[in-house]
DNA sequence: GCGGACTCTGCGGATATCCACAATAGCCGC
DNA sequence: GCGGCTATTGTGGATATCCGCAGAGTCCGC
């Protein structure tokens, strides 16, 4: 889970990097090429990718680009031997966390890669929480979800009964229907869950 | 408020591009100097930077770094002629908002400014807003403040006397003196005034 | 000292919300 | 067709919230 991947074509360096971070008892897979790691990515491998730039085949940034477009949020450190401005511009404008050129400072690489791996595991516990929630809701039927919308928006029980055309003992069902399935007990709490609060 | 603040010792270049931005309809003012735009500069400054790295006594990194310290929040395009890396890299971690090497498309750095003056705006926006709610807040007395803590984290009424030591009756009048000040009708509007909510 | 805040409390009534019990009706799948 | 899910509504009562009226004590500045 909270696992390094290293993409990299030359063994040595993956050797090299993997000795390194072992060493650190940072948990380490390496991958020979970008295509590799593509097609082994699921949505929920968590951890951390050191990605080279320049390798055979796909490179380190189209990679990147693929991984986008595949809804992957892990953070992503570059690693380049030949530094180029517009490229680290918009790795970084594009969401990547880090672009390092080598040489690179081992200590620093280390606690870099330590930093991402922990913003990763709080990313995934978050999403994990959210989950759960978009769980929850998936089991409201439209109307309790109306309701829902309404309650949240701060309407009083007459108000969403007059909107929608109903009595006011129904918009109470779907009301409680609501609260029980979100697992909430007061309309506060309830804003509070779908707004994302502390 | 929506000015376009260009700040380079070269007057050539300045007079360059307050002609290509003003031809766009995007106002400019120059500045000769990281030193005179710093002296210049208040909480209240609106617009984006368009800032040259290196520069006669202070370079722009360096104004960057104290207008960050200074609570500045404004956008920042650092313009450059010699890339290098490592900088540019750090600037963008630090929350600058692009980093470009001359020479530059014209087209695309004027793009880039009007999104970045009108994220500047919006961002304005938002923060009045926050101005008035901070400003609503500051008027609540330390007991309506706690009662209304209480209220957004859920709690009913009676459970508010309780933790608080205080009758409900008393709850409930600092509860209506909180929703009169932060001019909300019900505990579930005031949650999402406070959790910044849609 | 007196007016003005902030805090505290009680009473009683108007509203609003919560909930159990009860019932009708449409739609869908077995 | 029967059972299950959804949506609807009603009655009636327990709780909770909202609010006006009334009073009391502390602390602070003029």
């Amino acid at each position: 889970m909270t696992t390094l991947h290293i993409v990299d074509d030359d063994e040595a360096i993956r050797d090299a990097l993997g000795w390194l971070f072992q060493s650190r008892n940072v948990p380490v897979v390496g991958w020979a090429s970008a295509e590799a790691f593509l097609e082994a990515w699921r949505p929920d491998t968590g951890g951390c990718l050191l990605l080279d730039i320049r390798m055979e085949g796909m490179s380190g940034l189209e990679l990147f680009d693929r991984l986008l477009a595949r809804g992957c949020r892990m953070p992503v450190i570059f690693l380049t031997g030949h530094g180029d401005v517009p490229i680290a511009v918009n790795a970084l404008k594009k969401g990547a966390r880090d672009f390092v050129e080598k040489p690179f400072n081992d200590n620093e690489l280390v606690d870099r890669v330590i930093q991402a791996l922990a913003f990763d595991a709080e990313q995934r516990e978050r999403e994990a929480g959210q989950a759960g929630l978009a769980a929850r809701l998936a089991t409201l039927t439209q109307r309790e979800r109306q309701v829902m919308d309404l309650v949240v928006a701060g309407r009083l029980n007459k108000v969403i009964a007059d909107e929608l055309g109903i009595s006011m003992r129904t918009v109470e069902v779907h009301r409680s229907h609501v609260f029980e399935k979100m697992r909430v007990k007061t309309a506060v709490e309830l804003t509070r869950l779908l707004t994302g609060a502390a």
